[in-house]
DNA sequence: TAATATTACGTATTACGTAAAGATT
DNA sequence: AATCTTTACGTAATACGTAATATTA
């Protein structure tokens, strides 16, 4: 088991479908398929029913849905509680652009970047 | 961050040695020396100070301790929990060695391999 | 010098994206 | 037909172990 697979997982069964979870995560469509094939050949259980447009959470999913929320909330958290022994010692990163697109692209691009 | 960069964390931090953790996690000294050499990197911070031999946490790694142990077992907690769900349909694994074998490495191979 | 951690490096595994195919409404 | 998921596959990234190199008690 990954952290990848329980992102996908999780982002599948609060969003609704791959292709949600796909753009959510910044990956094609196929690498979360994948992601969640490996996984449930891990559990030795299907996660999702997939009945054409809609996903939905089997029983094996009902069960790891809090588990794969936990531990991905652990590991935002522990990522926060190291970040703030860091905030003393902050780094610079110097961007370099044309100036057509510091007007226009890079304040949209750095917003989408901070997001994640 | 990756599941097993937490484990290899985790293990030497609980067992006091890079060298203990590999045998814990049946893995090479280098294998787990590069997970968390790549952990630190990612943090930007030391997780531990090495002097010599014994292995002691800095500020970060015990800031980050108790959040990959939740993490880790989180991670246990989702397994058993579909495991559970998958208990009515168990499958069977055979296993055929030369009868000399069956009565003294076996066992014990079954055992360690139990264990994990 | 004995025990431990780190580099170096070659091989094997894994992951991604694009393209194509399958499936459902 | 349109939308979504899955296969197929080639390339790129990552992980491992062995061997060699520090480093410390």
């Amino acid at each position: 088991m990954t952290l990848d697979e329980l992102k996908a997982f999780v982002s599948i069964a609060e969003s609704g479908s791959f292709t949600n979870a796909s753009t959510q995560l910044h990956r094609s469509q196929p690498a979360i398929s994948r992601r969640i094939d490996l996984l449930e050949d891990e559990l030795g259980a299907p996660l999702f029913e997939r009945q054409g447009r809609n996903v939905i959470l089997t029983a094996a999913g009902e069960a790891l849905l809090p588990h794969a929320q936990t531990v991905l909330a652990a590991v935002r958290d522990g990522q926060r509680a190291v970040e703030k022994l860091n905030e003393n010692s902050r780094e610079v990163l110097s961007i370099a652009v044309v100036g057509t697109i510091a007007d226009s692209y890079l304040v949209e691009a750095l917003r989408a970047f901070q997001v994640e």
